[in-house]
DNA sequence: ACCAAAGTGTTGATTTTTCAGCATGTTCGT
DNA sequence: ACGAACATGCTGAAAAATCAACACTTTGGT
């Protein structure tokens, strides 16, 4: 069904920290999250996330770095549906808005330039 | 210091529908709950959610109406933050580049229009 | 005025989450 | 080759979240 949206909020911290970090050891999550608990209960809950399907996990020679199952692709595409969807009533210009705020205002020639070919690009394809 | 982000699944979920439908009924939130408890569990979260100071609740005659503590403009801009330092390092361009992806490839002209006009502007107050 | 329907407050039990301790194994510098 | 530092597997207790039941009040239609 749906196997995956079901994360407690220490399990969605540390997913988060993975997406962000990609590749990460258990210490590098402890370091990351906020108020942290001891090291084993760190690898308390990335154990579970292995075994829920969240997180795999591969030896790194002495180690284990853990990755999140979901291509990253998937993950970004998915966090901001919701994120539109929850905050924005789905509308892009709205969250365009939002996103142009956040930058402040030292938006670069280059990436302006980037930004705009993009929006034509999907304009484009439209039709 | 940051009262606010600590979150249950049950309680986030709850306020992504909150947000998502701005002032709602116990009822209503139920409604758009996935796989939903009881009435009462609900009304029991909402109840747990004020207290935290999350959710306001006021009368709307016969029944309560809630509503986020934290005003939209806020919620959104936090939102989109969060998301964009997650899963984009960051990046607006590739933020942008998947909203548009999203959009699927039915981004009208007045859309399109628009969202130019606000890149030229960011551009320009940008500098 | 009555009754069913819908709303509310409160409480406590069950389940899940969160966390740490401990014994053990591995690596690496000296 | 030895030991300190670091990693792991496993386990159970403490805390939090989740949920439902019950008694009571209000509403609205007939």
């Amino acid at each position: 069904m749906s196997p995956l949206p079901t994360l407690s909020r220490r399990e969605r911290e540390v997913m988060d920290i993975a997406h962000e970090l990609e590749n990460v050891t258990a210490a590098q999550i402890q370091e990351n999250m906020a108020d942290p608990p001891t090291y084993s209960a760190v690898r308390s809950t990335l154990r579970i996330l292995v075994e829920k399907g969240h997180l795999v996990r591969e030896r790194d020679g002495p180690r284990y770095l853990y990755s999140p199952t979901m291509p990253a692709r998937h993950a970004r595409r998915s966090a901001m549906r919701h994120v539109l969807r929850t905050f924005f009533r789905g509308s892009v210009e709205g969250a365009v808005a939002t996103l142009l705020e956040l930058r402040g205002h030292d938006l670069s020639a280059e990436e302006h330039a980037r930004i705009t070919e993009m929006i034509e690009q999907a304009a484009k394809e439209g039709r």
